[in-house]
DNA sequence: CATATTGGTAACTTTAAGGTAACTGATTAC
DNA sequence: GTAATCAGTTACCTTAAAGTTACCAATATG
């Protein structure tokens, strides 16, 4: 465990753990990630790459991503108004916590599984 | 990220990420298996070193750990019943996960913070 | 005798996430 | 001239998770 001291350490760190989980779970933000960092960087690109997501649901994980700066919008102004949305260098650094979720994620379905 | 890949081969991956959040995600389920691993065995033990969970959420959550196989429920047949939830060896696989979230969750503060 | 503790369960209510549909105003295509 | 596309926004509705309250039967405590 993360803990072999006290639970108030415990507890503590249950912060830093949280604050990571709230960019990284939920339904949608790994997949929007995944699609922009595949080549759609239209919000209607995204909008259809991704099955039966809303547009407000995009427009609000969007912003969501964008808080977190793992992504940047960019806004051109033509006529009529270009939006796109890229991937910045940081949303690289949360390659370990993806690969420690997946690893363990494959393992666990294995064994729960093969009972 | 994960992917440098298809855009297919990355979503497939999405159940495993999915499959480990379930069980890692949630208000409670790290604070109980903290507040287990810290000594506290009895239901109501556990209850009472959370604070503001209730018994019926504590209840489904233990059930949860348990098919998960992170914990273990035994009935010793006294009277009056007794229960008491060890933490399994399994649980412990889970320490590279946790430790990946909490790094990450660290230094993403310290950077949304310091901005 | 009354009250508290044990490990929960049942019924009900609240909250939050997400879904649905319609709409914007400017522009292009048919 | 009608319809579609762009990037969203707004108001409303549904659903699931979580919270609230009360309760169970057995035992121990004062």
């Amino acid at each position: 465990m993360v803990v072999k001291h006290s639970h108030k350490e415990c507890t503590s760190s249950l912060q830093a753990v949280r604050d990571a989980l709230d960019v990284v779970s939920g339904k949608w933000k790994l997949q929007i990630i995944i699609s922009i960092t595949t080549g759609n960087h239209r919000f209607r690109e995204i909008q259809r790459s991704i099955p039966n997501i809303s547009s407000k649901v995009l427009a609000k994980e969007l912003k969501d991503l964008e808080e977190h700066e793992l992504i940047k919008r960019t806004v051109y102004d033509d006529s009529p108004v270009l939006v796109e949305y890229t991937i910045l260098p940081y949303a690289d650094t949360l390659d370990d916590v993806i690969k420690a979720l997946y690893d363990w994620g494959i393992q666990h379905r294995k064994k729960i599984l093969k009972k």
